[in-house]
RNA sequence: GCGAGAGUGGCGGAACUUGGUAGACGCGCUGGACUUAGGAUCCAGUCCCUCACGGGGUAGGGGUUCGAGUCCCCUCUCUCGCACCA
């Protein structure tokens, strides 16, 4: 009697044997290739893993165990990015200590890992939170304090009233809080800031140098948004007849000579300054109405329609002493550029808008044809020739751009410059859980850095750790921490109170897993120098302008630094796509429509959950969970399970029949193997299930004849058995032993193809007349063109179509097709 | 508006790298076998029209070619990201 295929059994009885065999302990053998291989750091969170989570993680767990079977060395860890906002905010919903919740969540998730049975070497495992950990994260920030990247300033900040914290810009994207989409309000704060602008041009440039999706790259892209064109200098005269420098940015100077009024933002300051007795009022009240707008009204996409107020005040054009009115309007933002413009309606839709709407004069500067014509019904925002320009018009506008900035920077108004939309890197957080800014204070010595050697600045056990009204970190309340002597006077300081944004941690951690245990530096330069850069990185889009920027400008910032010898951080790049629920939505606990690990390989194993996890679509694309389909690779593995079973019963297999059938049987095994490793390279799993499948369809085809197969069928079985292994670790193992294997089968070597297998003596070629398949031809391979044709015009078919007429035209691809045109 | 990507059976998707049998593989469905039973297993079928011969078919329209899901042009639709960035 023949055992079932009892998947609970096996899992129970490899686990720990795996376990107790370092199955996956991290090799690293001198002269075999080196494969570092890292899924996203994840915040544990308390509701736990998801069927979806799987699709990231099985796929590259299923690349690691190839690549292992191939004699890579690699480096499979896994993490948590257990400090910062989102744990902090589940432990004070949970009201328990974020260092409680936070070992609880990650346990729980390791947990669930294990039921997938990821191959992670969990002797690396590494926690943010762990002062071993951030005390490297403070060591970062005082590299970059001394290297000048760090600095303190006073902004209007984005501020998220429900979590109360402060939040980055690209934290704020879209004017809502990331984490709760609270609508963010602006708040005036003394702020810590990485100067990752003055890395915008290094972050667009390394893009061209990783393999990442498109659409990522875009989005950095436009994330840094550079543009480049020309401040120009225009002149205020306030009311008391005091001159005032009202810089403009613009991209298109060649239009300067059609401005024919300026817009500042409500926020700017030349508003106080310039506006007229006349106007004050009418101003007030539109600044007023303004600010108060949440930004996502401001920008309201439905609602384009320019409104502003004059000021009263006139600005000189520097180009012709012309002086034009100067309004304040909120289509102008505060925050890019200067936050004040040159309007030249004729040539930008926004100025033409504005303009038609408070009758301002349009004045055509850019014609197709150097030929003015008047009367736009539109703007026309195209290159061309300038026209009404003084001494530039005729010129084209690419060559009248450089001539006038070198104008204006020859008479001192104004220079060709580069603006980015990217702004620094807001990093310090009003909260507890987070590594602490290792600067103290002083009264005398101002910010003083904390010096390394009393790294790290703990992190004190705060019971009352929630955020207050005040707007100040939590740690502010512990007297005792924050009063400190100033490591440069000696005399009384006090701490910074504010901690890191959490994606300051997660902006080095892959270089840390090199080496999790090293107490000299961040990482072992010996382990870093095998292991880095990160060859394959995985995880969602989500964080494509955070932490995937953040990273690369830290990683820049360590190589100029001289720390490391590459300054892109991960070659390549994956996102996978998002599983959604079985109704075809976003699977949340709201919605109750979140399937667990847990249930799925309780009820169909590890092995199924995994298989099918590969299957269910494109590694890329976005798919709803369906579990009649795990039930289907269900079925399929017990199906391989019954044959292997079987074919392991009949006992040793007899000599090798060197007949037709057991050539077919090879082919079709060479076939499988190299299908299935060139997909599994291209990321492409779930076509490698289909041949897997496949060919256990072929091979129930030929069940009953199997003895008769010699041993080629034992050869096929095994290659099968072998071919799984990587994707159901499981069923593989226990099989391989039912085989009177020796050994894991993990630790076996991957299937090679042989080309010759791949050969096939006949061929089957497709006939087409005129171009449609009329019929199809066994002919022996690498048969002549004359002989297939022949043969072809005996078809009756084929000898209908072509009315008993020699072909006018014959196209003939070797082995494939043969088409053939009647004249 | 800008950028990225996608439109193929009842469903998820193959084939797109290299133009050459469209619909692999799985789900679902239909019929049959075995069975006390079966949400177990096995076998057969399953793009549409047609009794058949045959014809049509990859969002729509044009084009290149002996031959187009695949290449080129135009249009439409959808998803994602950014969005008054001067």
């Amino acid at each position: 009697m023949s055992p079932r295929y009892d998947f609970a059994a096996m899992e129970a009885k490899w686990r720990p044997r795996w376990r107790e065999a370092g199955l996956y302990s991290t090799p690293c053998e001198p002269d075999r290739p080196k494969l570092y291989c890292l899924d996203f750091f994840p915040y544990p969170s308390g509701s736990g893993l998801s069927v979806g989570h799987g699709k990231n993680y099985v796929p590259t767990d299923v690349v690691c165990r190839k690549r292992r079977l191939e004699g890579y060395n690699v480096l499979h860890p896994m993490g948590w990015d257990a400090f910062g906002q989102p744990a902090e905010e589940y432990a004070i919903r949970v009201h328990q200590h974020p260092a409680v919740t936070t070992a609880r969540n990650a346990a729980n998730y390791r947990r669930q890992m294990d039921v997938f049975e990821l191959s992670y070497d969990w002797s690396r495992e590494v926690f943010s939170s762990d002062p071993a950990y951030y005390r490297w994260t403070q060591w970062f920030f005082l590299l970059l304090f001394k290297r000048g990247l760090a600095y303190q300033d006073v902004h209007p900040q984005w501020w998220c009233p429900r979590c109360r914290i402060v939040l980055s810009n690209e934290q704020a994207s879209s004017g809502q809080c990331w984490r709760c989409e609270t609508e963010l309000t602006r708040k005036q704060l003394k702020q810590w800031y990485f100067k990752i602008t003055g890395y915008a041009d290094r972050l667009l440039e390394g893009l061209d140098r990783v393999v990442w999706p498109e659409g990522i790259k875009a989005m950095q892209r436009n994330w840094i948004g550079k543009s480049e064109g020309a401040r120009i200098v225009f002149t205020v005269v306030d009311v008391h007849g005091r001159q005032h420098d009202l810089p403009v940015f613009t991209t298109r100077i060649d239009t300067i000579y059609g401005a024919t009024f300026c817009v500042v933002a409500p926020e700017h300051p030349v508003v106080e300054i310039a506006t007229t007795a006349d106007q004050d009022a009418a101003v007030r009240s539109y600044v007023a109405q303004a600010v108060k707008k949440t930004d996502t009204e401001r920008k309201a996409a439905d609602d384009r329609e320019k409104t502003g107020v004059f000021t009263g005040a006139y600005a000189i054009n520097p180009f012709n002493q012309e002086g034009i009115p100067l309004f304040v309007a909120d289509y102008v933002l505060p925050d890019y550029g200067t936050g004040a413009i040159m309007a030249v309606p004729a040539h930008d839709r926004r100025d033409f808008a504005f303009a038609r709407r408070y009758t301002l004069p349009i004045r055509e500067v850019i014609s197709p044809d150097g030929v003015v014509h008047g009367d736009l019904d539109h703007a026309s925002e195209e290159p061309g020739v300038l026209v009404n320009s003084g001494p530039f018009s005729g010129l084209e506008s690419h060559e009248a751009m450089q001539r006038m900035g070198v104008y204006a920077e020859h008479e001192g108004f104004g220079c060709l410059t580069t603006d980015y939309r990217i702004h620094d890197w807001l990093i310090s957080r009003q909260r507890y859980w987070g590594a602490p800014i290792p600067i103290v204070h002083c009264p005398s010595c101002g910010a003083v850095p904390v010096p390394e050697e009393q790294l790290p600045v703990h992190l004190p056990d705060l019971v009352d750790f929630e955020p207050d009204e005040s707007g100040r970190s939590p740690l502010a309340r512990c007297e005792e921490w924050v009063r400190t002597p100033c490591p440069s006077c000696g005399g009384p300081a006090a701490r910074e109170t504010d901690t890191m944004d959490g994606f300051a941690c997660s902006s080095w951690y892959f270089l840390r897993f090199a080496s999790p245990g090293y107490s000299e530096g961040p990482v072992d330069p010996e382990a870093l120098a095998y292991w880095l850069p990160v060859d394959l990185y995985v995880g969602g889009a989500e964080h494509a302008v955070m932490h995937l920027l953040y990273a690369r400008f830290w990683t820049k910032v360590m190589y100029d630094a001289g720390l490391v010898d590459f300054d892109e951080p991960f070659t390549v790049l994956k996102n996978q796509g998002m599983m959604l629920g079985e109704d075809g939505r976003k699977m949340s606990k709201s919605l109750g429509n979140v399937v667990t690990p847990d249930q799925m390989a309780q009820r169909y194993g590890a092995d199924a959950l995994r298989l099918f996890l590969l299957f269910i679509g494109p590694f890329e694309t976005d798919v709803a969970w369906q579990e009649s389909g795990i039930a289907g690779v269900h079925r399929f593995l017990k199906r391989v399970w019954s044959l292997v079973v079987e074919s392991a019963d009949d006992g040793v297999p007899g000599p090798e029949p060197y007949d037709e059938h057991a050539r077919d049987l090879a082919y079709h095994v060479h076939k499988t193997i190299r299908k299935v490793s060139l997909d599994i390279d291209n990321f492409e799993f779930n076509t490698a299930v289909a041949a897997l499948m496949e060919f256990l369809n072929y091979l129930y085809s030929l069940r009953e004849r199997r003895t008769a197969l010699g041993s080629t069928w034992g050869f096929a079985i095994e290659s099968l058995v072998r071919l799984l292994s990587p994707m159901t670790p499981f069923i593989s193992e226990e099989l391989w032993e039912y085989m009177g294997r020796s050994g894991s089968v993990h630790r076996q070597a991957w299937p090679k193809w042989d080309e010759d297998a791949l050969v096939r003596a006949m061929t089957l070629v497709m006939v087409q007349v005129n171009g449609k398949i009329r019929d199809k031809l066994q002919v022996p391979a690498g048969a002549s063109q004359e002989e297939v044709v022949a043969q072809a015009l005996l078809l009756p078919t084929v000898a209908r179509y072509m009315g008993g007429a020699l072909p006018a035209r014959v196209v003939y691809v070797q082995d494939r097709l043969l088409s053939l045109v009647s004249a």
